[in-house]
DNA sequence: CTGGTCACG
DNA sequence: GACGTACGTGACCAGG
C-alpha cells in the first residue's frame, strides 16, 4: 500500500469493522448534470472535458468522505450502456423523443470510464440493462446483507428505493437505502420523497405512473401531472383503485382521461418499475474500497490539465481542505481552461459591422439562449458616469466569440425630450430577462474591470456571478511589465493592442472629451453598438489568450484564490461605503480657512509683497532670490526646492516665515484635500463616502483607493486627526478597526527567516527594542529610534545614503550600521542576496502566495534605474505577501461573520493593514473574535508563517476613536 | 499635462 | 564615483 494514500479500508479508526455502506454512483445521469451546469472546457488536447471534470470532482468528494461514519466502505460506479433496453419491447417509443446528446459531451463519454478506472473504482455497465436496474438490483441484494447503501444520484425514479429495507423474512435485519445528491450536497431519504412527491417511496410508482415523464417519454395519463397523481393515489391507495375507481367519479376531463388512457397508465406503471433482480455481473464484495492509489489517479489529472486537484493529491490526502474555494464549479473554468496548451486559434480580425443592434425581445431571446448553450459570455455595460454608484445604464453588450457580439440599448435618447427616441428593447423587462443568465451558476460572465458592472447591474437587482475579470487577469500575469508602468497599462486599450494587435475604438471617439463631450445614452445606435460590441469582441478575445497563460506562468494560485474571489468583496466594500458627518466637515473647513487666511496674511507682510504661497516657484524666488536666503537647492526644473526639509531647516536657522509657510501648507492641504473634498464626495442618493478600490493600482498587489482615496486621511498630526472624527457610524453602532500590528517587519522575519526577530515576535515583545538590544547591547531612547529607522530601512531596500538622510549622519556611518545589522541578523543579508539573484534571472518577484511582480530595470546599464529596482525588488516580496494576506481575510471575513451570526456586520474600508467595519453596538463582543481569528489565520493553509500575525483593534463612533 | 508637495501604509 | 538621499500609492495646485 505504499503507493496508496491513507484512504480508509472498511474498518474504523478505532480498529472496530464498520457495518458496510455500499455507494452506487449513477454515473450517465450524473455526467447530463454535470454538463449544463458546469462552463465549457477543453482540455491540453482540446477535447471538451467540463462535465468529466465535474465528474471527477464528484468522485473526488465521495474519496474524501471515506473516514466519515456514514462514508463508502464499498463503491461502484453504474453506467448505461445499450441504447436498447428491455423498456424498449415494452413500448417502442420510450426514450423515443429524446434529443441527442450535445455535439461537445459526446467525447466525453469515453472519458468518463477513464476517470473512473483513473480512482481505481470498478465500473459496472450491462447491454439490455439501464443503470437504474442495475442500482435497483445492487441495492437491493446489499440490503438483503444487512448492508446500508447510498445512491448517489438524484433521478426521481430511483427514489422508489429510499429507505427501503430486507425482507424480514430473509431473517436478517436489512440495511437501509438512501440518496444522495452531490451537487446540492443533499441527501433523500423518505421524508425528502415525500415532500417532493406527497407519497412514501413504495407509492412513488404509482404516481409516476400517472403523471408520466417527458425526458424518458414514459406517456402516464394525459392532463395528470405530479399534484393530480398525487392527490389520486393518496384518496385511492393505489394505482389499480384508482384506475377501477374512475367510472365512479364525477364526471370531468380527468375521469375521461382516466378511462381512456388506463392502459397506457399500466404500461407506465411498468416502465417506471425498476428491475430489482438482473444478474450482477460482479459480486458485491468486490467492491471493497482498498484506498485509492495515486499513480494512475495523477496522470488522469495531469493528462487533463486539472491542476489544482493534481496539486491537492500531490500534497497528501485529498480529504484536507487545502485552500480557500476548493472546487467551486465556478472555478472549473480556470481550472481546465488554464491547462489548454493549444495553439490560439486564428481569429478574424475585428469586424465593427458585424455586430448587432438588438431592439426586438426575440433577438434578445436568441442571444439569451446563445449565452446558456456556450457557458461563457463576455460582458459590459455602457452608462452615464464613471462612478459606478451613480451611473445610470445606457445599454449592455455580449459576446460570444469572436466578432459575435451585440449591444443591446436600453435607455438611448431618453435624455433629450425632443429628439425622436430609437426603437429599444423595454429596459425593464430586458433586464428581467437578462437577469437568469447574469446570475446562472453554469455561465461564466467575463468582463474587463466587470466590478464596475458588478455595481451597476447590482443597482438594477442583478447579482452576477460567476465572474472572469481580463483586467486582473493581466494584472496577476504582467504585473509590473506593462509599457509605461503607469495606471493604463492593463486597460482594454492597451490590452488589445498588445495581445490581439487591435486598435480599440476610443470612448473620446464616441463621445467627444471636455466641453463638448456627450452621454453614451446620446449616441446614435449604429454608433453605439459598434464601440459597445466591440468592447465585449474585444474582452471575450482576451480573455482566451490571457486565460491560456494562468497555468503555464504559474499565476493560478493567485487569481483564483486571492484576486478573483476578492472582486465581489470589493464591490460590496463600495457599494458599503462610509457615513461622513458633514457639518463637521463644514465646521472644520471654516477653521482652517480662517487661519490659512491669517497665515496668509502674516506671511505676505513678512514678504513685503503678497504671491501665491501655494506656487513652489514664487515661494523660491521670494525665499532665495529676493530674501536671498542661503541653503537653496535647485531640482533639474532649475527651480528652487521648498519642501518640508528645507523650510524645516530655514526655520531652525531662525527664518519665521518657514514656519508659517509650513504651516499654511498643512492647513490648504487638509482644508481641500480632505474637508472640502470630501464633503463633494458624499453621495446623494446614500447620504455616505464610497471609494473606488482598484485591483491593479499597484504593482506589489496592494489596493489602490481613489474618487475619493480614503487610504490616505490624516492621523499623524491632532489636526489632521480631527479629519477621522468625521467617519462615522450610524446611530446604535459603531466604527471597528482591525490592524494588523507591524505585519511586514514579521513577514521580514519569517521570510528572512531571523531567529532574534521571530522569537520576539513570538513572545509579544517591542519589536525595536529588540533591535535595539541585538545590536548595541543597550536599549536606550536612541538606540530603539535607529534601530526603528534601520528596520524600516530594510523593507524598503536600503542604500547607505538613503540610512544617512534618515539617521542624520553621513553615508560611511550609515555603512557601518547596515553591516552591524546584517552581522547580527546574517538571514537578513542572505534574504536579499537571494531575492535579487532569482529576480535578475527570472525578471519578477514573488510573494509567498506566488504573486508576481515584474522589474524592467533590474538589469538596466543605468545605475540609477538599476538600484531603483533593485530596492523595490527586495520591497516587494514583503509588501506583496503582506496584501495577500489581508486579501485573503477579506474574502473570508463576511461568510465568517454570517457563520457567528453576526450578518449585521459590515465590512468598509481597508487600508493596507488595516480593516474598518460598521455593525451594531451589541455585536462588538461576538464580532471581535471572529475578525482577530479571520485575520490572524489568513495565511492559512496555503502558508504557515513562523511567526504570529498581532491584531489590535478599537472601536468607537467615529474612526478617529476606533484607534 | 507635468512637476512639486504632502496625505497615508 | 555620484546620486534623483528608502518602498508603495493619489489628490491638489500652479504653471506651461
Amino acid at each position: 500500500m505504499s503507493d496508496a494514500t491513507e484512504l480508509a479500508p472498511a474498518a474504523a479508526s478505532d480498529g472496530a469493522v464498520r457495518k458496510p455502506h455500499l455507494y452506487l454512483v449513477d454515473g450517465s445521469a450524473y455526467i447530463f448534470r454535470a454538463y449544463h451546469r458546469l462552463p465549457p472546457l477543453t482540455n491540453p488536447q482540446g477535447t471538451p472535458v467540463g462535465a468529466v471534470y465535474g465528474y471527477t470532482t464528484m468522485l473526488w468528494k465521495l474519496a474524501q468522505d471515506l473516514d466519515d461514519a456514514d462514508g463508502p466502505t464499498h463503491l461502484a460506479v453504474i453506467l448505461d450502456k445499450a441504447s436498447q433496453s428491455f423498456r424498449h419491447d415494452l413500448y417502442a417509443d420510450y426514450k423515443a423523443n429524446r434529443p441527442p446528446p450535445p455535439e461537445d459531451l459526446v467525447p466525453q463519454f469515453p472519458l468518463i470510464r477513464e476517470a473512473t478506472r483513473a480512482f481505481s473504482l470498478p465500473c459496472i455497465e450491462e447491454d439490455m440493462l439501464e443503470a437504474d436496474d442495475l442500482i435497483a438490483s445492487y441495492a437491493r441484494a446489499a440490503t438483503r446483507r444487512g448492508w446500508d447503501v447510498t445512491i448517489v444520484s438524484s433521478d426521481k425514479d430511483l427514489m422508489q428505493l429510499v429507505g427501503r429495507c430486507a425482507d424480514p423474512d430473509d431473517g436478517v435485519e436489512g440495511g437501509c437505502i438512501d440518496m444522495l445528491d452531490t451537487m446540492k450536497n443533499a441527501r433523500i431519504e423518505i421524508a425528502e420523497v415525500v415532500e417532493k412527491f406527497g407519497v412514501p417511496p413504495e407509492k412513488l410508482g404509482d404516481v409516476l405512473a400517472l403523471m408520466g415523464d417527458s425526458v424518458d417519454n414514459v406517456p402516464g395519463v394525459r392532463g395528470i401531472g405530479p399534484k393530480t397523481a398525487e392527490k389520486l393515489i393518496n384518496e385511492y391507495g393505489d394505482l389499480e383503485s384508482v384506475l377501477a375507481a374512475a367510472p365512479e367519479m364525477k364526471k370531468s376531463k380527468m375521469r375521461e382521461n382516466l378511462i381512456e388512457h388506463t392502459e397506457m397508465a399500466r404500461l407506465s406503471r411498468r416502465l417506471v418499475q425498476l428491475k430489482e433482480d438482473c444478474p450482477l455481473p460482479m459480486p458485491l464484495d468486490e467492491f471493497a474500497l482498498d484506498g485509492i492509489p495515486k499513480e494512475p489517479l495523477a496522470n488522469f489529472l495531469s493528462t487533463h490539465g486539472f491542476t489544482s486537484l493534481l496539486k491537492r493529491l500531490g500534497a497528501g490526502s485529498p480529504s484536507r481542505p487545502t485552500d480557500l474555494n476548493p472546487a467551486k464549479p465556478a472555478n472549473a473554468a480556470a481550472e481546465a481552461a488554464s491547462g489548454t496548451r493549444q495553439p490560439l486559434p486564428e481569429w478574424p480580425a475585428v469586424d465593427l459591422d458585424a455586430y448587432e443592434c438588438v431592439t426586438t425581445l426575440d433577438r434578445l431571446d436568441a442571444w439569451i439562449a446563445r449565452a446558456f448553450a456556450a457557458h461563457a459570455v463576455a460582458i459590459d455595460t455602457e452608462t452615464s458616469s464613471l462612478d459606478s454608484m451613480q451611473a445610470e445604464l445606457a445599454g449592455i453588450s455580449l459576446a460570444l466569440g469572436p466578432n459575435d457580439a451585440c449591444y443591446i440599448p436600453l435607455a438611448h435618447g431618453s435624455d433629450d425630450m425632443f429628439a425622436e427616441k430609437p426603437q429599444q428593447v423595454p429596459k425593464a423587462e430586458a433586464l428581467a430577462r437578462l437577469k437568469p443568465l447574469l446570475e446562472s451558476d453554469a455561465v461564466l460572465k467575463i468582463g474587463q474591470n466587470v466590478k464596475y458592472d458588478l455595481t451597476v447591474l447590482q443597482r438594477c437587482g442583478i447579482e452576477v456571478a460567476p465572474v472572469d475579470d481580463t483586467m486582473i487577469l493581466s494584472f496577476d500575469l504582467d504585473a509590473g511589465r506593462g509599457g509605461g508602468g503607469i495606471g493604463q497599462a492593463h486597460g482594454m486599450d492597451s490590452l488589445s493592442q498588445t495581445h490581439l494587435g487591435h486598435t480599440t475604438l476610443t470612448f473620446k471617439d464616441i463621445c467627444g472629451t471636455g466641453k463638448k463631450q456627450i452621454l453614451f445614452s446620446a449616441v446614435p445606435l449604429d454608433k453605439a453598438t459598434r464601440y459597445a460590441a466591440e468592447d465585449a469582441d474585444v474582452t471575450w478575445r482576451l480573455h482566451r489568450v490571457l486565460r491560456q497563460r494562468l497555468a503555464d506562468e504559474g499565476v493560478t494560485r493567485i487569481y483564483e484564490n486571492v484576486d478573483r474571489p476578492l472582486i465581489p468583496v470589493i464591490a460590496m466594500m463600495e457599494r458599503n461605503g462610509i457615513k461622513v458627518d458633514r457639518e463637521h466637515l463644514a465646521r472644520l473647513s471654516g477653521e482652517f480657512a480662517e487661519q490659512i487666511a491669517s497665515l496668509e496674511a502674516e506671511v505676505h507682510e513678512m514678504a513685503g509683497e503678497s504671491f501665491a504661497i501655494g506656487s513652489p516657484k514664487q515661494l523660491g524666488d521670494i525665499l532665495f532670490d529676493k530674501m536671498g536666503l542661503k541653503g537653496g537647492r535647485k531640482g533639474k526644473s532649475g527651480q528652487f526646492s521648498t519642501d518640508q526639509t528645507v523650510l524645516e531647516k530655514l526655520a531652525g536657522e531662525g527664518v519665521p516665515m518657514a514656519n508659517k509657510v509650513l504651516e499654511w501648507r498643512g492647513l490648504s492641504k487638509l482644508r481641500s484635500t480632505y474637508t472640502e473634498a470630501l464633503q463633494q464626495a458624499i453621495n446623494p442618493g446614500t447620504g455616505r463616502v464610497h471609494t473606488s478600490y482598484s485591483l491593479v493600482g499597484a504593482q506589489t498587489g496592494r489596493l489602490s483607493s481613489t474618487d475619493p482615496n480614503l487610504q490616505n486621511i490624516p492621523i499623524r498630526t491632532e489636526t489632521g486627526r480631527q479629519i477621522r472624527e468625521a467617519f462615522v457610524a450610524e446611530p446604535g453602532n459603531v466604527l471597528l478597526a482591525a490592524d494588523y500590528s507591524q505585519i511586514e517587519l514579521r513577514l521580514a522575519a519569517h521570510m528572512a527567516d531571523v531567529p532574534p526577530l521571530k522569537e520576539a515576535f513570538a513572545d509579544g515583545e517591542d519589536i525595536h527594542a529588540r533591535t535595539a538590544r541585538e545590536m548595541y547591547g543597550e536599549v536606550t531612547r536612541d538606540t530603539r529610534a535607529q534601530a526603528k529607522t534601520i528596520n524600516f530601512a530594510i523593507l524598503y531596500g536600503i542604500s547607505r545614503w538613503g540610512l544617512a538622510g534618515r539617521l542624520g549622519t553621513d553615508a560611511e556611518e550609515a555603512q557601518a550600521v547596515i553591516d552591524r545589522y546584517f552581522e547580527r541578523f546574517p538571514g537578513i543579508q542572505k534574504y536579499i542576496v537571494h531575492t535579487l539573484e532569482r529576480v535578475r534571472e527570472t525578471g519578477y518577484s514573488e510573494t509567498l502566495f506566488g504573486r508576481k511582480t515584474h522589474f524592467r530595470n533590474i538589469n538596466s546599464k543605468n545605475p540609477n534605474e538599476r538600484a531603483g529596482a533593485e530596492r523595490a525588488a527586495i520591497n516587494a516580496p514583503i509588501q506583496g505577501t503582506s496584501a495577500d494576506i489581508i486579501k485573503r481575510a477579506m474574502v473570508r471575513m463576511m461568510p465568517a461573520l454570517h457563520d457567528a451570526g453576526l450578518g449585521h456586520a459590515r465590512m468598509l474600508l481597508q487600508v493596507h493593514d488595516e480593516l474598518v467595519f460598521e455593525l451594531p453596538e451589541g455585536d462588538v463582543a461576538a464580532a471581535s473574535p471572529v475578525i482577530e481569528r479571520v485575520m490572524a489565520d489568513a495565511a492559512l493553509p496555503s502558508v504557515e508563517l513562523s511567526v504570529p500575525l498581532g491584531i489590535e483593534i478599537g472601536t468607537g463612533h467615529s474612526w478617529g476613536a476606533a484607534h
